[in-house]
DNA sequence: TCCTCTTGTTAGGCTACCCTAACTCTCTGG
DNA sequence: CCAGAGAGTTAGGGTAGCCTAACAAGAGGA
């Protein structure tokens, strides 16, 4: 399976909440790309287990492709969380996390998912502040604890 | 270009520290694909103006594959860094910051960078070393400021 | 009902990678 | 100096994605 496929899977899992059938033309919507693409890619996921696909009607996840849709949204939530908690404006953190789930390996993610817990355990410290003032102003803000002589 | 050409740059790159020219054969190796890829992809590179490329002898940057294999190199180096100070071991940084740098956009890594310095200029926080700590351990050192009732 | 509009599919073709098999060049050692 | 080893190239083929053009199915209104 290509990068591409699990975005496919993805969109789908994301269309079909409440169970309905998800439809060529939607899809197609949401990845720009021409309704022969997803049919095409409805067909080779379907192949591969991820769908049920019956032409005409649309597609459903099968067990499998909706575990890997779950396993991938997760990827995504704590890649968007990460980046937005740094500072980044929430659509471009969507973004990004987007490209970065198909490559990261679950080491990273798991990571980056401490990452995020050990700043909401601690509610948002003062260092993140900080950072993120420097991040958008590019200058630190002075600590008020250390003086430095004139 | 695609990503993969991309990570053909770099190795590229890293090949001819020093000026030399780099052979199909190295770049195989690494990559650990057949030579005739390798040939492949540097007339594709040739093509498109990052390479100069001689039959029988091997590839040099042009100065717009320098510049590239530079921004990536930056790129790389920046995102190994912040993947390893946050606790990653040093191999698996390297690779996961391989796999990355293809797919982010240059405010993610200026996010990242800024985030980098951050905490250099601040010599290892208090709050990485517990971070650390929490991720190797799935617990968090108790912070002896606060005293939980018994 | 049936005709039309929308949606979906097939056919055929493209690029970026990858491969193996077979051929060619370079270069070094005897 | 020239043969053979090893490196490089060409030819031919494969997969994942993407596209347009042309055709097919289905659903809704006259």
């Amino acid at each position: 399976m290509g990068r591409r496929a699990e975005e496919y899977i993805e969109i789908i899992y994301d269309l079909s909440r409440g169970g309905e059938r998800v439809h060529v033309k939607e899809v197609a919507e949401r990845l720009n790309v021409s309704l022969p693409s997803v049919t095409e890619m409805f067909q080779r996921l379907a192949e591969a287990g991820f769908l049920n696909y019956h032409r005409y009607y649309g597609v459903t996840l099968t067990d499998k492709g909706r575990k890997l849709a779950e396993d991938l949204e997760k990827r995504h939530q704590t890649l968007k969380e990460f980046l937005h908690l740094l500072g980044l404006e929430e659509e471009e953190a969507d973004r990004e996390a987007c490209k970065i789930e198909h490559v990261v390996d679950p080491e990273t993610v798991k990571l980056l998912t401490k990452f995020v817990e050990f700043i909401e355990m601690h509610d948002s410290p003062r260092w993140l502040a900080r950072f993120r003032k420097y991040y958008l102003s590019g200058e630190l803000e002075r600590c008020p604890k250390i003086k430095d002589g004139v």
